[in-house]
DNA sequence: AATGAATGAGTATTCATTCAT
DNA sequence: GATGAATGAATACTCATTCAT
């Protein structure tokens, strides 16, 4: 079933399955979606689906996989050129951002696919392999002396872990408005870059007793 | 059912099947726990469980609010006497790095809960109190001068979400060692708190043409 | 458990029991009162139930028979003393629509029981008994020649049946006002009566091809 | 599930379905049944029933319907083209028997429905039509004055209930034979139609102390 | 390619009844 | 007499997947 050949009418209905399976799972949810939902909305019978995914689990995994990828190819493209590492580190972030807003249903399908159990260790290697992206301007920032030292895999999770609850608490179902924080790439941008650059020394901290 | 009285026994059962509830969805998930498998690791009947619970849903809420109470009560506990601001945000954030290492399975459990449509929002809640509670100081700190100026809400969800993430990566069950990272908190400390204090401007970015 | 010998206290409890079963099952029918609710109501343990009563059944069909009683002993009282036979089953007619009047639940009851399969013998049983009752006093109207002749069984079946029917369809939950037809007993009666007494001919029914 | 297309394969496993099922329900009752007994008497999965029926109680009410629906119906093919209510009203009495003499089955299904909560109401509007027709005979009866005047739909309810009651007490699962009784529907015709005659006056009834 | 039909394991929940204390 | 605890069989319904046509 991995190679089968597709006639240009197979393409299509291929292509419409993956449509409608993105939008209802980003509005259902992965177990809120049943394969008879999938085919129900395509008015086709449910052999139709087996005959192109070998499994429900097997779409949802194509469709989260091009989702992770389309996201890292809008990073790639938005940092293309630039020269300084910080610069790139920061228009990754906004590009992130404004990748989520655009179409928030991908956010919806990450979020979901971190959801299940099935599904979390292809998200966390998706994000080792985003968080590794970033880490590598980090690390060119740092032998720059213009990021602070430290474990870059860390800190790129640290962007990476404020970038996402920023847009999950900002773009999520259960806010208002999609639209309504437009000055929130500037928010986000000013808080994780200020957590990465060289910078003053913070106040002693008691030390704890553990 | 609302108020059952127990007796002494009564009460040991009950936290008997907390117990191994808690341990069962943290390694199992909810759906992936039945309320069998909770019933026959303590070799009783079904009916013991619903002799003690309203439904499976109504114990693992139980649990959860239980979690993210002990949780905030950790990070009060931390902060308490601590005059400046900044110090109590980063006491704050030690506590909770500390706490999730010590029990992996609180993380397990609030990350379960936000898996599953029926708890997100009851997560999304106690994600909200929990960034209050830390707006409050940032507030203080940026009337002191001594933190950033920006929307404290939005400023705590950075932090929230970096602490989370930070936690889940290196803590979490697809991690190799839970105790391989001391200095865990050292860094999130040192990332989320630069995010947040006064500090020398960004380079200039670029403006994005979209 | 039988024969248990009852202190005073027992016997009240016993009663109280009783009392609040037969409005529980009057109100929710036979399955949807539970031991448990009845009880919950007496705010006693579900050990007591069991002290006092074989099984729910064992007491559900003590009401029923206890309300069929008084049921019998209310037409018996009507038509005590009186002379014509036509009188005595009009009579019986009426005080059969004021008991279920004066007290709908025994009506509920007798409904509820002849619902279900474990107990409509029971109440068929019942029901020839009243018949039978009433087949006697056909049976003298007929040798006087006050009553047409025909079976006494069946006529008397005959008065049940739409005895019950009224009753049931203007007394019964479903109906607006349970003092709404004060003339129900004339009608009925008037009813029943011309069924059995001695009548002009029909007019000729032509013959069915079946 | 509205609107299933059905081959023809399909279309006859429905109907084996619903056989299958009334028989079942006939015999054992409504919560007698499980689904379980319907697909393992038609030695297929328990998926089946759903992917015909919406739910059990959904294929109740059907069976219900069309058999109210078919009582109804033998009722007017029955009286079609009399001229004389009375005559149309005792054609429908001696047809609803015979309709019930031919499949008992029918009965116990309506006993059955009216057994339980879920289908009483339903029951209730069935048994209201069924008088409403009678009631407009009768209405034309004593406009004519060969009926007693009266209040038509409380008689029409007097002869359904009269009518159920001679069915159920005689062809039961209770009684003996079910073809015993070929005269019942003379002695019901004649008790029905003598209740509603123009006839003549009762003898006194000496008034009730109450 | 496509369809409708069939599968059947899987699960939360209820409740009459029993029992140890 | 009374209590709370425990039992466990029983049941409707779901849904991913397979299959004959």
């Amino acid at each position: 079933m991995g190679a089968r050949k597709l006639t240009k009418r197979g393409i299509k209905r291929r292509a419409q399955i993956i449509g409608t399976a993105f939008t209802l799972f980003a509005e259902q949810g992965y177990h809120g979606t049943t394969v008879g939902d999938i085919c129900d909305a395509l008015g086709v019978g449910k052999g139709v689906f087996y005959w192109y995914f070998e499994s429900k689990e097997a779409l949802f995994k194509e469709l989260l996989q091009s989702s992770l990828f389309q996201l890292r190819r809008a990073q790639h493209a938005a940092i293309e050129g630039i020269e300084d590492p910080r610069v790139r580190i920061e228009c990754g972030i906004r590009a992130s951002i404004d990748f989520f807003r655009a179409d928030p249903g991908l956010l919806s399908l990450i979020r979901i696919a971190a959801r299940y159990e099935e599904f979390a260790s292809f998200v966390n290697r998706g994000q080792q392999i985003i968080a590794s992206d970033t880490a590598v301007h980090l690390k060119e920032g740092m032998s720059r002396g213009t990021i602070r030292r430290g474990d870059p895999q860390l800190m790129a999770h640290g962007i990476l872990g404020a970038l996402f609850h920023f847009v999950e608490v900002y773009f999520g179902t259960e806010s208002e408005s999609h639209n309504g924080r437009p000055q929130l790439a500037d928010e986000a941008a000013a808080f994780c870059m200020q957590g990465i650059l060289e910078s003053a020394p913070l106040p002693n901290v008691p030390p704890r007793l553990s």
